[in-house]
DNA sequence: CGTCATTTTGATAGCACTCAACGAAGGTGG
DNA sequence: CCACCTTCGTTGAGTGCTATCAAAATGACG
């Protein structure tokens, strides 16, 4: 099947779509082709780059295949909250009628538009389909509640939270590794850059991690990191 | 159907159950009874009364009756931070295996008990079931995000945010009665109560609202309150 | 009327924000 | 290859908002 290029230029690897995802839908034949008929891309988006407006008619959900996609809200200062980060898999995009926050590439992505009144029509025949989709549901479900919780927290907790979290979903390797900008993480975690930096450059001062570039760190003290999630 | 007491003097009126909700979950006689199996109660809750707690089995999901519950976390420290308001019609407790927050009587509240699994095994074959389970999930999932959105901002927005809201779901009678304490509000929005209290004073001498009584207030000037969420 | 829980008010301190400037990294064109 | 520019991140100084601690006031209830 074909990329469709947003922008930028072409690329020669073949995209994943959702039947690269058989055990999220079932792997029946017919509901292969169904879901095949009201998938349209993946589509890459370019960091920064829009992928649903703000106030846009809410007709597709979106499958992150690559990258990282944040949703977030922008308001009229200037000021940006971000209220979830999606990885490769996730599948979201339940807003009823018009979206309320927009969708943003938060890093390189690729994403796979589904069009919500199929993809309800395919799940009330198929009970498989309509159980994955409550399941992923209750489990946005969950992460925005543990979001709410840290957003009452000190800021040192709030990034320690973060870069554990991170480290731990991204296997522990020598170097820790963060997918997006320091803007990015602020805004999700609430607070300013300004105050994250000065939160990392303290954990580095107390021997929790070091700095290897300001995308990359090595966590020194796990035990420590830990403590300061309380 | 006996009215299940936990506590306190008994109650003569009947109590309403999932059948009282047919537009919940359709009303076809079979489906009908299928969810009587599984529903136990409705339960009576005493204010601040424990209905499920953090850690335990999440067997059941619950159906608020009546009242008002409260969905939180207390910490080490003697802290708590409400996550979420359930209000009669709101079902809710979707965590996988244990309940990572409790469940907790805001109000005294009248509480039904639906098995998790059999609710599951009843969306798989009956479609509207499950449609309505995935509506009520993305509704709550969305609520989770605005609230997050809204512990960004000042106190004052918080506050007034909350106001607002609570007068145009109530309907916007004379009085605006508050549900539940003010610890609870101040908890909820991430506020100590010397705050909120601080804040709904600084209203009263805006002019914005008048205090009757604790629990019952006047809203003086829509517009302004209005003004003050951005 | 006394007791207890809840709310309000006051004084003070601390944490994170704001404003400002500097530094580092990456891209572009000469 | 280097000078330049732009973007992003870091550091510093000062302010402001909200939490904390303390105590008084109000209301509910027996």
């Amino acid at each position: 099947m074909p990329v469709v290029e947003l922008e930028g230029r072409s690329h020669s690897n073949r995209m994943a779509t959702a039947l690269d995802f058989p055990e999220a839908f079932g792997s029946a034949d017919t509901l292969k082709r169904a879901l095949f008929a009201l998938q349209r891309g993946p589509i890459r988006f370019h960091r920064d780059n829009v992928i649903a407006c703000e106030g846009e008619a809410a007709d597709y959900l979106f499958l992150v295949v690559s990258g990282v996609v944040r949703q977030c809200k922008t308001f009229e200062n200037g000021s940006r909250n971000i209220v979830a980060f999606y990885l490769p898999g996730d599948l979201f995009g339940w807003s009823d009628a018009k979206h309320v926050l927009s969708v943003e590439a938060a890093a390189d992505a690729m994403v796979l538009f589904i069009k919500r009144a199929g993809l309800l029509s395919i799940a009330s025949k198929e009970s498989q389909v309509a159980s994955f989709l409550l399941a992923t549901t209750t489990n946005d479900l969950r992460r925005s509640h543990e979001h709410t919780l840290l957003m009452n927290k000190s800021a040192t907790c709030r990034v320690a939270t973060f870069l554990a979290g991170l480290w731990t979903r991204s296997g522990k390797f020598k170097y820790l590794d963060l997918p997006v900008s320091h803007q990015d993480i602020a805004d999700y975690l609430g607070l300013t850059i300004e105050t994250l930096s000065r939160t990392i450059t303290g954990m580095e001062r107390s021997g929790l991690i070091t700095r290897v570039s300001t995308r990359r760190l090595v966590v020194r003290n796990e035990m420590a990191l830990e403590r300061m999630m309380r």
